[in-house]
DNA sequence: CGGCTACGG
C-alpha cells in the first residue's frame, strides 16, 4: 500500500484570495438573484440576472454595430439575447446566427429556446451542426457550431442571410472562433461598402479580459452582466511541490479526512495514463483508511473515455461516500458537474505547442495560464461557495501567463490559410487577425500549401489553384485532402476515403489497459507489415462485412459509435468527391496503391530509420520515434509517412503507413532533393 | 525500445 511520509498535508497549504468570478467594482454590474427550477418559464425568464437589464441592453443594442458582451454562465445572456433581439424587431429580415465552440452546446441551447418560446425545435428555432440540419425556411434564431458558420461563409463571404452574428464563448479562442472573428469583420465592412444589409456582431465572453474583442471590433462598447458566480476561497502550497501527483494524492486524503462526505472533490490533472495510474493508487489507500474516514469512489474523466463511463461522473456518490474525480481539461469547459465542492488544481496541463520552424506541433505537458487557473476554480462555485487547492505556490501563480495562448497561434494553420483562400480573401498573408500568429507560421503554413500544390505565387502574391479550391470543400486537413483527391489516379478512392473517415474521428479502437492480452489477440488477424492505416482499413472492412454487428464490435474492442460516425463522415466525403466528379474507384487487394497514394499526399510527414535504428523526420531531421500503439513499433521499416507527432517523453510518430524512398521522391523531387539526404533504399 | 489534452468541419 502506498503511503505518505509527509506531515499532514493541510498544513502545507496557505490561504489566498477569496475569489469573485466577476469584479462588483465594475459599474453596470447587475445582483444576482437565486433562480428556482420549479416556477414556469416566463417566470424564469424574468428571473435572470439579464432581465434587469433587458430595456437598456436592447436600446443599446439597437444602435450599435458592434457590442462585447461580458457574462457570466449562469447570467442567461446566451439564451437571453437572441430571443430579445427577435422580439425587438431587431435584425427581422434575416436570420440571428448564435454560435458555439461545441455541438453539444448548440443543440441543447436550441432546445432550450425553443421550449422558451414554445415552438418546435427546427421552426423558430434551430441548430446546425455538421451532420445535423435542424432548421427551416421558418428559422430566425439559429445556433450553430463555429466551425459550420466558417463553412457556410465558403459558400456567402458576406454572410448574407444573416443580419446578426453573436459569437459565443468568444474567451475560449478557439481556431474556428478566431477565424471567424476576421471573417464577420471583412464580411461586416464590405456590406457598409456594397450598401446591403448591416450586419450585427456581438460578441459574448464570460471572462473580463475583453479589451482586445473590443479594439479589434472598432472599439465596441463593453457591456455587463452579473452571473451567479459564488465566492471560492483559494489555497496555494507554501512551497513550490516538485511532484503534482503526489501533492495532488496527500491533498485529496487532506480533503478527504476532513471534509463532509457530499463534498465531491474535482482534480484536475493533465493525461489518461496519469489519472488512471492516480485513481488506481487513490483506491487502494481508501481501502486501508480507517473506518472514521468514510468510503470513496474515484471517477475518471477524459476524452477517450468510453461514453458510458463519462457518465459515472454525474452520478452522485451513495450516501456517506466520497466522490472525487480525476479529470483532464474536459472539466473545464465541455462537461460541467454539479455538487463540486472542492478543486485541486495542478497547474498543469498537456496541450499543442506549434513549431513554425519545422511546421509541427507538439503536444506537450506545460504550466496553466491564470485564466485558466481561474477557470479551474470556478468549476467550485457553481452552486454554493467552495473551495480550490492550487498545487503550486501564489508566486508560481504570479508567474503564469495571464491568458492561454489562443489556439491560432499554437497550432499548424496550413488548413485555416486555405479556408481563408477560399473564401476569397484576398492577401492572406496579412490577414486581420485579432491575435497575429507569428509571420513564421503563416509562411510555413503558405509553403506546406504549396508544396501539396494548393496555392502558387503569382506576382508576389499568393493564390489558390484549382487544385486548392478542390482541396477546400472537403471538411479535412489539407494533407487529407489533398490525398483524397490524388486516389484516382491509384486506382484506391473507396479506401482512401475510407482511411481518412477512420483518421478524422477519435479512435476507433478500444484499448483497456485491463484487457491487454485480449485486445492484442483480437486485433492480430487485422494488423499489417503495411502499418497503421492498412490495419484500419481491414478493421473498417470487416466491420462492414458484418454489417456493423455489434457483438462483433465487442469482441474485437471496436467502437461501433465512432465506426458509425465514420460512416456519417464517409457519406460527407464521398458526396463532396462526387460534386467534384472524382471517380470512386476500389482496389481492391492491391493495398500497395493505397500506400502509394499516402506517400505522394502525406509526403512531408515521411521519416527514414538510421543505421543506429533511429528514426529522423526527414523535413526537420529531427529524431522521432514509433509510438506504442503502433502495430510498426516492433517493427523497422526504412521509410514510414505518418499522421501527427505527439512529443510526450519522446518525439512520437502516430499512425504510420510503410512507403518506399522512390514514391516519396516521386511526390516531390524537387523538395527532397533540395532539402534532404534522402539515400535511396 | 513502451503509451494516447480538448474541440471542430
Amino acid at each position: 500500500m502506498p503511503h505518505d511520509p509527509d506531515p499532514p498535508p493541510a498544513k502545507k497549504f496557505k490561504p489566498g484570495s477569496v475569489f469573485f468570478r466577476i469584479d462588483k467594482n465594475k459599474p453596470g454590474m447587475l445582483l444576482p438573484r437565486k433562480a428556482n427550477v420549479t416556477t414556469p418559464i416566463e417566470v424564469q425568464r424574468k428571473q435572470l440576472p439579464i432581465y434587469q437589464a433587458k430595456p437598456q441592453l436592447l436600446n443599446q443594442l439597437r444602435q450599435l454595430h458592434n457590442a462585447v458582451l461580458i457574462g457570466e454562465t449562469g447570467s442567461g445572456k446566451t439564451t437571453q439575447i437572441p430571443q430579445y433581439l427577435y422580439e425587438a424587431g431587431i435584425g427581422r429580415q434575416g436570420i440571428i446566427a448564435i454560435t458555439q465552440p461545441r455541438r453539444v452546446a448548440a443543440i441543447s441551447l436550441a432546445g432550450r429556446v425553443a421550449e422558451e418560446k414554445r415552438t418546435q425545435l427546427g421552426k423558430l428555432v434551430g441548430y446546425t451542426v455538421r451532420f445535423e440540419d435542424v432548421t427551416s425556411s421558418e428559422t430566425k434564431l439559429k445556433f450553430m457550431t463555429d466551425g459550420m458558420l466558417l463553412r457556410e461563409a465558403i459558400g456567402d463571404p458576406l454572410l448574407l442571410r444573416y443580419t446578426v452574428v453573436v459569437l459565443d464563448e468568444a474567451h475560449e479562442r478557439t481556431v474556428h472562433t478566431d477565424v471567424l472573428f476576421g471573417v464577420v469583420k471583412t464580411a461586416q465592412r464590405r456590406r457598409k461598402e456594397l450598401n446591403k444589409i448591416p450586419l450585427k456582431v456581438i460578441v459574448m465572453s464570460a471572462t473580463m479580459d475583453v479589451d482586445l474583442f473590443s479594439e479589434y471590433f472598432n472599439k465596441s462598447p463593453v457591456l455587463y452582466l452579473e452571473g451567479r458566480q459564488h465566492p471560492i476561497q483559494i489555497y496555494y502550497t507554501k512551497q513550490s511541490q516538485s511532484d503534482y501527483l503526489q501533492a495532488a494524492l496527500v491533498s485529496i486524503f487532506q480533503i478527504h479526512q476532513e471534509a463532509p462526505p457530499s463534498h465531491d472533490i474535482l482534480v484536475f490533472m493533465t493525461g489518461q495514463e496519469e489519472i488512471e495510474a492516480l485513481a488506481r493508487t487513490c483506491r487502494d489507500i481508501a481501502k486501508h483508511l480507517p473506518d472514521s474516514c468514510g468510503p470513496m469512489v474515484v471517477v475518471p474523466l477524459y476524452a477517450a473515455l468510453p461514453p458510458a463511463l463519462q457518465l459515472r461522473v454525474f452520478l452522485s456518490a451513495p450516501k456517506g461516500c466520497r466522490k472525487v474525480i480525476l479529470s483532464t481539461n474536459i472539466a473545464e469547459t465541455s462537461v460541467t458537474i454539479s455538487g463540486i465542492k472542492y478543486v485541486i488544481d495542478t497547474g498543469m496541463v498537456k496541450a499543442k505547442r506549434f513549431n513554425p520552424d519545422s511546421g509541427l506541433e507538439v503536444l506537450a505537458v506545460q504550466r496553466i495560464s491564470k485564466a485558466q487557473a481561474w477557470q479551474r476554480a470556478g468549476r467550485a462555485g457553481r452552486e454554493d461557495s467552495g473551495f480550490c487547492y492550487r498545487l503550486y505556490t501564489e508566486q508560481e501563480f504570479d508567474n503564469l501567463i495571464p491568458m492561454t495562448v489562443p489556439e491560432i497561434q499554437r497550432c499548424n494553420l496550413a488548413g485555416v490559410m486555405l479556408q481563408l483562400m477560399a473564401l476569397g480573401i484576398p492577401d492572406v498573408m496579412n490577414f486581420d487577425f485579432m491575435s497575429k500568429p507569428s509571420p513564421e507560421a503563416v509562411r510555413s503554413a503558405v509553403e506546406h500549401l504549396e508544396l501539396l500544390g494548393a496555392v502558387e505565387r503569382k506576382e508576389g502574391q499568393v493564390v489558390l489553384t484549382a487544385l486548392g479550391k478542390k482541396m477546400a470543400s472537403f471538411p479535412l486537413e489539407p494533407r487529407y485532402a489533398k490525398t483524397i483527391l490524388l486516389s484516382p489516379d491509384y486506382s484506391c478512392s473507396e479506401e482512401v476515403l475510407s482511411i481518412v473517415s477512420l483518421l478524422s474521428v477519435d479512435t476507433v479502437l478500444f484499448n483497456p489497459p485491463a484487457r491487454r492480452e485480449e485486445v492484442l489477440a483480437a486485433r492480430k488477424k487485422f494488423c499489417t507489415s503495411e502499418g497503421d492505416h492498412i490495419t484500419l482499413l481491414n478493421i473498417y472492412r470487416a466491420f462492414k462485412k458484418v454489417s456493423g454487428n455489434k457483438e462483433w464490435c465487442r469482441e474485437n474492442f471496436v467502437n461501433s459509435r465512432n465506426m458509425g460516425l465514420v460512416k456519417d463522415v464517409q457519406a460527407q466525403l464521398r458526396e463532396i468527391c462526387l460534386k467534384l466528379n472524382l471517380k470512386l474507384v476500389s482496389c481492391g487487394a492491391e493495398t500497395g496503391n493505397v500506400r502509394r497514394c499516402l506517400a505522394h499526399g502525406m509526403f512531408v510527414n515521411a521519416a527514414e530509420l538510421q543505421p543506429d535504428g533511429s528514426y529522423l523526420a526527414l523535413d526537420t531531421h529531427q529524431p522521432v520515434a514509433i509510438h506504442p500503439s503502433s502495430v510498426l513499433f516492433h517493427g523497422k521499416p526504412a521509410y514510414v509517412v505518418f499522421n501527427e507527432l505527439l512529443h510526450t517523453s519522446r518525439c512520437y510518430m502516430r499512425d504510420l503507413c510503410l512507403v518506399d524512398a522512390d514514391w516519396l521522391l516521386d511526390a516531390a523531387p524537387d523538395y527532397f532533393g533540395r532539402k534532404l539526404h534522402l539515400t535511396k533504399s
